[in-house]
DNA sequence: ATGGCAAGCTAAGCTTGA
């Protein structure tokens, strides 16, 4: 069972791409991000048609996340509100930034973290809000589903091995102590992040600026994650970032990253 | 500190991203 997320940067941009990246790459599971588009614009039906079952939640310019499945996925919700209540969540499911569903013994949730400008600006206090309102979700979710992946486009690089240089952006946005600190909280719940347990170094990254030669010269963040629950995060075999269709022209910003989970194959589901 | 690039919206330049 492979489950791959990627933050496109507009699905209705990145159309091709990402097709020819699932007829090479045909993950079980793809997780996007930034798709752009309101729900009755979204292109669904090239992904049909190469066996994708297709759920998503967007909004007009910005954010809005996508799960494709090959089989189909039970129990799909949008946003905090169906676990948290609409009193709780307020204002956070404006923005579309969380869609769910079950397969297999497995919950998915896809997540689009707020970016958050800069440290201290509005959009940073929203931003820290809101991964407090995702830790209170993943608290009452985690008793109730024990195997869960929580992926997406964290924008946070969890330690200093995660930014190409890490002195340069110390204490800046997507690497401040309250950013890492409310990453953390969760992780506490009870999750790892599945990359670390296959790679420590540093050098590895899923995203690299457009400007300034970002890439060819590997300036990048590791801010894309798969967080899987302890039970869940045993059964994983590997967790790889992939490169390919970052170095293609017109692409997105970020890569995609997968993990396989084992013990698992389609005639469980 | 600034600018560099990409996408959406909308029709030249602003907003957002990270």
């Amino acid at each position: 069972m492979k489950i791959a997320t990627w933050n496109v940067n507009s699905i209705r941009s990145r159309l091709d791409r990402a097709i020819a990246w699932l007829q090479a790459n045909p993950v079980d599971v793809l997780c996007l991000q930034e798709t752009k588009v309101i729900d009755r614009d979204f292109p669904q039906q090239p992904f049909l048609d190469i066996g994708y079952n297709c759920y998503i939640s967007g909004q007009k310019s910005y954010n809005g996340v996508a799960i494709f499945s090959r089989l189909p996925m039970t129990d799909i919700n949008i946003g905090f509100t169906p676990i948290l209540g609409a009193e709780t969540v307020g204002e956070f499911d404006e923005q579309k930034r969380l869609i769910t569903g079950i397969i297999g013994d497995i919950q998915i949730i896809n997540i689009y973290v707020p970016n958050g400008a800069e440290v201290d600006s509005e959009k940073y206090n929203y931003k820290l809000n809101w991964l407090k309102l995702l830790q209170e979700y993943l608290k009452i979710i985690i008793d109730k589903s024990p195997n869960l992946c929580v992926c997406g486009d964290f924008n946070i690089a969890p330690d200093d091995r995660d930014i190409y240089n890490p002195k340069a952006f110390k204490n800046q946005i997507m690497a401040s102590p309250a950013e890492r600190e409310a990453l953390q909280a969760i992780v506490e719940l009870g999750f790892n992040d599945a990359f670390r347990k296959f790679t420590l170094e540093s050098g590895y990254f899923s995203w690299w600026d457009y400007r300034s030669g970002g890439f060819p010269q590997n300036r990048g963040w590791r801010i894309d994650h798969h967080y899987l629950s302890l039970s869940l995060s045993d059964r994983a075999t590997s967790c790889i970032i992939d490169k390919t269709p970052r170095s293609l022209p017109k692409p997105s910003d970020h890569a995609p990253v997968i993990v396989e989970i084992g013990n698992m194959s389609y005639k469980d589901l």
